[in-house]
DNA sequence: GTCTATACCGCGATAGAC
DNA sequence: GTCTATCGCGGTATAGAC
């Protein structure tokens, strides 16, 4: 298994330099000069490793999307309470922008493109998974009393779902906030609001 | 200027075709050939009419921007109450995805890539001039004691600024719910929150 | 595992006829 | 204002030497 380890790091490595290229100019901007370059190697060498740059990202994409989404299963499986749910499922995306930013970042970005072709339409597949998530999740926290009646639950999830993915575009892992301060200004702001009126009960004296 | 309108409205159609493209499959991923064949002609005519694919998502790109700074300005100026202002902000942002969806598409996901060319520095002057904006519309709103006191300017300018942008994702013009709709929506759960709870006082017995 | 060399294609753009 | 024809570049990918 040790020389399994060597050979799977060396592919790791040049994936994770494909990444934050794919990550940072797009997939279609990034060329395979440009991986084999930032590799220290030439072009034709990278393809003794991988197939095609398609294969290149669908690996870092799936490999990613595979994690994510044991993650947040274990947290709709588990017995806490409703809002605590949706409290973790929101740390636990942002905990996903600090660990992998890169590959958020690619499929943030670039989803929409690869999406039309049938290798990628496992892309599609998880985005219907994460809604299915999303809207357990709020319809349980409104039938438990812990969210607005009036909240449409569709238009909530399209909400979180965005505004909790698009801060991939400015967190910088080591910057100036850690994810959880990011994570706890964000749920006070998706659960209480940024006004100083009551919610429900408008207005005091 | 009947002559003028005809010459500025081929000019136009060709633009809001582009647009179109741009938008849907990214400007890098959007071939000369592409706009040509959507719109009837071959890609060498196209040429009659721009000096280069550059130009023509530059054009695309300024005129919207001229149009929707000079409506943020507007409300900046005006003299509402804090909270009007920040909700006119809102509603306006929402309008100009309603009513310029292709531009502010390439905007979101072209940007990046494109403001790396000098020629469209304006971009990220413009991303500052909304900053400025919005900071002073928020630092305005605590001030008049309207938004919570432990706001942080910066994160919420941010989240404010991604969280109604990215709504072009997935906003259809005519689709199921009107622009005005969904910024209601969207500014009661920024105002208030979607929790039941009230803010402040964390807690219940 | 990397390099040399190269095939092949689609891209943005141009020149001149109509 | 559009078409025909074409140039030159840079892209992905391949074959075989080292």
């Amino acid at each position: 298994m040790a020389a399994e380890t060597a050979k799977a790091t060396r592919r790791e490595q040049l994936l994770a330099i494909a990444a934050g290229l794919f990550a940072e100019k797009g997939f279609k901007n990034t060329t395979v000069r440009d991986i084999a370059d930032a590799s220290g190697i030439l072009s034709g060498s990278l393809y003794h490793h991988f197939d095609s740059k398609e294969s290149m990202v669908d690996e870092i994409l799936s490999t990613f999307q595979e994690e994510l989404f044991a993650a947040y299963d274990a947290v709709l499986a588990s017995d806490a309470e409703s809002r605590a749910k949706i409290e973790r499922a929101v740390r636990l995306s942002f905990e996903a922008i600090d660990q992998h930013p890169h590959e958020v970042a690619i499929f943030q970005n670039d989803a929409g493109y690869l999406g039309a072709f049938e290798r990628f339409g496992y892309l599609a597949e998880r985005n219907a998974q994460s809604r299915e998530v999303w809207v357990a999740l709020l319809t349980e926290g409104v039938a438990a009393g812990a969210l607005r009646q009036d909240l449409d639950i569709e238009l909530t999830y399209r909400f979180i779902r965005d505004t909790v993915w698009v801060a991939v575009k400015w967190y910088r892992p080591g910057g100036r906030h850690s994810h959880t301060e990011v994570a706890d200004q964000y749920l006070t702001i998706l659960l209480d609001g940024i006004s100083t009126t009551t919610p429900q009960l408008h207005e005091r004296p």
